[in-house]
DNA sequence: TAGATTGTTAATCGATTAACAATC
DNA sequence: TAGATTGTTAATCGATTAACAATC
């Protein structure tokens, strides 16, 4: 296994990522001062992440924007695929599965579940809506490990119980509340709620 | 102004507060063990974050979790409301609004914005959207100076220029993009992106 | 060459954990 | 009383910044 990254330099790459994939088609190179500036912070920090990526710069120019695209993607693993499902088709959960191009950073949203009758054989994005009782099956047969759950809070605690029992191993959890699991389950918390409130500072 | 209180602080500090909102009709007092373990960290980092509130507890029992709920619920400045309008319609945007009851965090989304004629007029969960013709006007009637902005990425940078020409001083950007704004202008980046890469680890 | 920018080390800062005396 | 849990200090760990020599 690689050398572990800590969520903050995760976040700092795919920002840096970002202003490549503008920079791309207008320059050939571009600076640490540049970058850090665009984020508002420092510069040294952008040269010590790129180092890291095993990307080295040209004094007097910077880092060539190509070369350094490609070596975030290496490091982030663009490359290796991982399948997910959404569960919950409600505004969230269909925004999650049409946002952005995921494809590009390796994930696969295969497929949404919902339990409303009205949403259940739908199709956005190219992904199929189905029944969650059919949840269970898809799993086995596809392999899945993670999920995205999308779900209203008061349902986010039975579902977690059933996603516990099919042997999801991850879950990335989007309802304002916390999830019960044994020790082996990780749930990573996508807390809204301290997002608006960081507004407030 | 109070002391600055750091993002990890506040994510942590809403989650517990998400625990006590399950805990408050069924327990009269919560341990600092029993919070660590649901969110699986140190329970000295929770007792700490709790003195940090200004809330003591009593030896043997833990803390008292309607003083601790009403402890985070001050610190975290709850009763501070703030007014904010979201900008894009979609299903993001759309999901934002509908978030959780925001107003009793102290957020309230006051209106949505759209370029879209089929969505204005429109009201979700009692929230109206309007045209982005009239959002100067309202920013400037209703004194708004944050701005939760959930545009597909190709028009973020320009709805951002916008903004800033309105003197909007803090922006929650949940499009996959930087956006370049003065030295003034505070965004925040909700890096999705990232949090899916985190799911891969 | 002179100057801009990298690459990297050491210093600083901040956040978390360990440990344990105090307390109910 | 004995035991569980707080409150808090010191130790550790990790992340960021400052500084500057190396380099093109």
């Amino acid at each position: 296994m690689e050398e572990a990254i800590s969520d903050k330099l995760i976040d700092r790459l795919t920002l840096y990522h970002c202003i490549l994939s503008y920079t791309v088609n207008a320059n050939e190179y571009v600076s640490s001062a540049e970058i850090a500036s665009l984020l508002k912070i420092d510069d040294s920090l952008v040269r010590k992440d790129i180092a890291f990526c095993g990307i080295q710069g040209l004094p007097k120019h910077g880092y060539n924007v190509v070369e350094l695209k490609k070596g975030i993607e290496e490091k982030l693993s663009f490359h290796n695929k991982k399948d997910v499902f959404v569960v919950g088709a409600g505004n969230l959960g269909t925004a999650l599965t049409k946002y952005a191009d995921f494809k590009d950073y390796g994930i696969n949203v295969l497929a949404l579940f919902d339990s409303n009758p009205d949403k259940i054989g739908k199709t956005l994005a190219g992904i199929t809506v189905f029944s969650i009782t059919k949840l269970k099956n898809l799993v086995e047969q596809m392999n899945i490990d993670t999920i995205i759950l999308a779900v209203p809070p008061q349902a986010a605690q039975s579902v977690a119980d059933e996603l516990v029992a099919m042997n999801i191993k991850s879950i990335w959890n989007f309802s304002p509340c916390i999830l019960r699991v044994p020790e082996n389950v990780t749930v990573h918390y996508e807390n809204i709620i301290s997002g608006f409130l960081r507004l407030k500072k």
